[in-house]
DNA sequence: TTGTTAGTGAAAACCATTTCCATTATAGGC
DNA sequence: GCCTATAATGGAAATGGTTTTCACTAACAA
C-alpha cells in the first residue's frame, strides 16, 4: 500500500483510557506520551525514527530514515523502519506522502510545538517539493465544506485530503 | 515512477506540425488525430487500450486493461499496456491515478465528448472510490487563484493538481 | 511493394515494501 | 531489582507492480 496523505488515525489498541501519562518515562521526548498511552513500547528504533523526522526538513524516505540513523544506531534496521512509520501513520502523528518518485515519502504531522499545516508543490522532472502555506486558509475553509457536504452526500466519513500542485521549477522549466 | 495525477502534456515528438491530420486513417477513433499528430504509429494495442478505457467506467489498473482486452487480442502484451499507459500519460489524454492500493491506475482525461472534471473521494479500507463533481466549480476556481498565485511566487509553471478526500464508506465505517 | 525503424512480447531484472521466523528486549507484576 | 509474557526486532527471503532487454514484427512514408 502506498501514498495516501495519511490514512486513519486514533489508537486501536487496547491499554484502558485514562492511565498515567508520565511524559517522562524515558528521556524526554514529546511523542512518548501519546505513544505509550496507546500501549506501544517504546525502542530505540521507534525513538531515533522519530527523532529523525522531527530534526530533518521533511519528505524523507524510508530508506533516508536509515541512511541517517544507521550511523548512531547501527543495528535498527530498514524493516523495523518500515514497520515503524505504518504505526506512526496509524496514530496520525506523521503523514506518508506520494509526489510520484516510486517511494513513499514521510513528514511529522504536527512539530513538538504545534501544527504547521501546508501542501505541497511537486516538480514533474527533477521531484523538487515546496512545502507552502499561502492559500492553506482558504483552501482549508473551502475544503472543510467540501468534505462536510461530500460526507453527508455519500456517506463517508472523512478523515483527510490531499492537495498538490504538479508542475515545472525554475530550473526545470529552464533546461527546455 | 508511479502516482501523480497525470503529469505533462504536449507533443515532445518530432513530426512538423501542420500535417495532413486526417481523422480518419484507420477505423474511426476521435483520438487518433491526436495521436498520429504526434509522430506515434496507430497499432492495434493502443487502439485497444484507448478503447477500454473510454468504455469503461475509469480507474484501470494495467492489469484489469489487460484482462479486458485480453481476450479479443490475446497478444496485446502487458508490456504493451505499460508502455502504451505511458505515452498516453505523457501526453495529456488520460491521468495517472494514485488511491494508495498499491497500483497505478487510469482515466481518460477527457471522453469523445469533452471533459467531466471530477475529483475523488477514497475509502481508505475497502478502496472504493468515488467520483464526485460537487464543489467542483468552486474547488476549481480557489485552484486557478492558488496556482497563479503559488507559481509567481515559487517561479513554478504549474500543469496540474491533485485534491483527494479520504475516509471510510458507508459499508466500512459501519462494520467497525 | 519496400525499407526504415517505431513498436512489440516474453522473459528477466528491478526495487520498494512485506512477510517469515527465530531471537531480543520492554514493561508490568512481584 | 528480578521474572515473565509477549511486543518488537532484524536479516533473509518473498512479493508484486513496473521496467528493461533484445530479437522479432509491423506501421507507414516513399
Ligand atoms: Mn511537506
Ligand atoms: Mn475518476
Ligand atoms: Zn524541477
Ligand atoms: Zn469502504
Amino acid at each position: 500500500m502506498q501514498g495516501n496523505g495519511g490514512r486513519g488515525h486514533g489508537c486501536q489498541r487496547g491499554k484502558s483510557a485514562g492511565d498515567t501519562q508520565r511524559a517522562d518515562c524515558r528521556g524526554q521526548g514529546w511523542w512518548h506520551g501519546k505513544f505509550r498511552g496507546c500501549g506501544y513500547r517504546l525502542t530505540t528504533g521507534r525513538e531515533a525514527i522519530l527523532d529523525s523526522l522531527s530534526k530533518s526538513e521533511g519528505h524523507l524516505s524510508a530508506e533516508d530514515i536509515y541512511m541517517k540513523i544507521h550511523p548512531k544506531y547501527p543495528n535498527v534496521g530498514l524493516t523495523t523502519i518500515y514497520r515503524t512509520l505504518d504505526v506512526l501513520s496509524n496514530l496520525g502523528m506523521i503523514y506518508k506522502l506520494d509526489f510520484g518518485d516510486g517511494r513513499a515519502r514521510y513528514e511529522l504531522a504536527e512539530g513538538p510545538k504545534g501544527a504547521h499545516h501546508h501542501h505541497h508543490l511537486v516538480c514533474t522532472d527533477c521531484n523538487k517539493v515546496v512545502d507552502y502555506t499561502d492559500f492553506i486558509d482558504e483552501e482549508v475553509e473551502l475544503l472543510r465544506e467540501t468534505e462536510k457536504g461530500l460526507g453527508v452526500k455519500y456517506n463517508f466519513k472523512i478523515t483527510n485530503h490531499v492537495i498538490q500542485f504538479y508542475g515545472l521549477c525554475e530550473q526545470c522549466s529552464g533546461k527546455k
